[in-house]
DNA sequence: TATTCTTTTCCAAAATATTGGACTCCATTC
DNA sequence: GAATGGAGTCCAATATTTTGGAAAAGAATA
């Protein structure tokens, strides 16, 4: 495991946790004492954490630099920012921006409601690909091949009870999706939330992300779901052609 | 320089241009070729960034999320927010907090005023210790061997008319800001910038931090001064109670 | 299509980082 | 005050990464 893996995997977990001590950085990456002590002194010149006055360590400053520096740069964030203000405006519902990275969905933008609702959610939240609308419609839309490999590497925990069991299955709902130019997530990663999300194209006709509004099963009732599903697709049209693209 | 401080030249000339081809990164950070491009792809891998089309590098979401995260557990940020906003609406102009690292300050929360003024700056921003009101701050309540180390190692380049010069100059100008309990900048970076600053103390009596209220000259004038100090110094002393400090 | 230029990959030698284990330091317990 | 145990440092052997140069692959031009 490289040095940047394992730089990885100490910021991933302080991002978790907050805060930690060295031990427990040391436990958890598995990393030998004396590397790791060497590691976590280059992180804390580097400005990437820093140590408060117990030892414990925490994400640092440049870290918040650099994040804000990428968000900014990220264009179908900016894009997409005044569409989903709107959406939620419309709809009453927390509203997220996510995008596809390798074999997981990332949140990159989220707009709140007003009553904020219990579902918990941040900007930087890692979404399974197969247990969220978000992801489901990434996944959807990536090429055969991409999209193909990561079904056969993806393992189906039962983690609710509407979780997609089978890679067979998850082929056929991704089918669907693409048909119907539009997913969801009926509490398949946390019961008693439901999702609708809709894919966001770039110039190229690529998914360069997708839109999703998420509730509480009490507030995406049956009833609403249709009428739902037409202003999320129309809203990740409209912030597709701000990106440049066009139908066919 | 180790990989560690190669990624962050990297990241660093990204986050400042946006985006850059492999070769500009190669130029920029003087890293051998074949070194360069096995590093670019494990950055890639890592998904702290991404490759378009054309083969422009470009920050991506992992270092979004990671950045976010560091910021939300940022106490005094989240601290300090209510209180900037009130005194952004009190002043009407740009508020700021900023942090210390080794050998610079950055700014980590911004509030900006409506009438947008054309002073460019971002959280992240990346600022002189001696050329800047809370730059000066952070420095002048630094322990004793770090202000000094940090005054012996600065170079006293001529940026502005205003800029300090001297190692002595800037010692005289800290024992200044200590003793009236706030700083200030009169266009030391950049011309017809004014700031006045103050520093935020934790529940240990260290300086954690320093908020700014940042115009043109024009908008803060000498009449002004007296009072948008008392508010900013105020200011400044609530967040730190709220941190838990107690004077004496 | 041939030619040139640029970008990217490949390789074995050289440089660098990593490692286990022993050691120091310091706080806590007996 | 001796004994225990955790935290952190140090070191020379070992493993890994880095490197320059050469070659391959692509792009751009003629």
């Amino acid at each position: 495991m490289s040095t940047l893996q394992r730089t990885m995997v100490i910021l991933e977990y302080l991002a978790e946790q907050g805060t930690a001590p060295a031990s427990e950085l040391i436990e958890h990456s598995g990393i030998p004492k004396s590397t790791a002590y060497l590691l976590l002194k280059e992180l804390l010149q580097l400005g990437l954490i820093s140590q408060d006055e117990r030892g414990n360590f925490r994400l640092w400053v440049r870290l918040i630099a650099l994040g804000e520096r990428a968000s900014e740069q990220l264009d179908i964030r900016e894009t997409s920012r005044p569409h989903l203000e709107k959406l939620m405006a419309r709809t009453g519902l927390l509203c997220h921006l996510g995008i596809f990275d390798g074999d997981a969905a990332y949140y990159v933008l989220k707009i709140e409601s007003q009553g904020s609702i219990s579902v918990r959610s941040y900007v930087g939240k890692r979404l399974s690909l197969h247990r969220s609308a978000v992801g489901k419609c990434l996944l959807a839309w990536q090429p055969e091949a991409v999209r193909e490999s990561i079904i056969a590497s993806t393992t189906f925990e039962q983690v609710t009870p509407t979780t997609i069991a089978t890679p067979e299955a998850l082929a056929e709902e991704l089918k669907l999706i693409r048909r119907q130019g539009w997913g969801f997530d009926n509490g398949e990663d946390e019961p008693d939330v439901r999702c609708v999300a809709a894919p966001v194209f770039n110039a190229r006709g690529e998914v360069a992300g997708a839109i999703s509004v998420v509730g509480a099963s009490m507030q995406v009732t049956d009833d609403l779901t249709a009428d739902l599903t037409e202003q999320v697709v129309a809203c990740a049209r409209n912030i597709s052609r701000d990106l440049g693209w066009s139908e066919r």
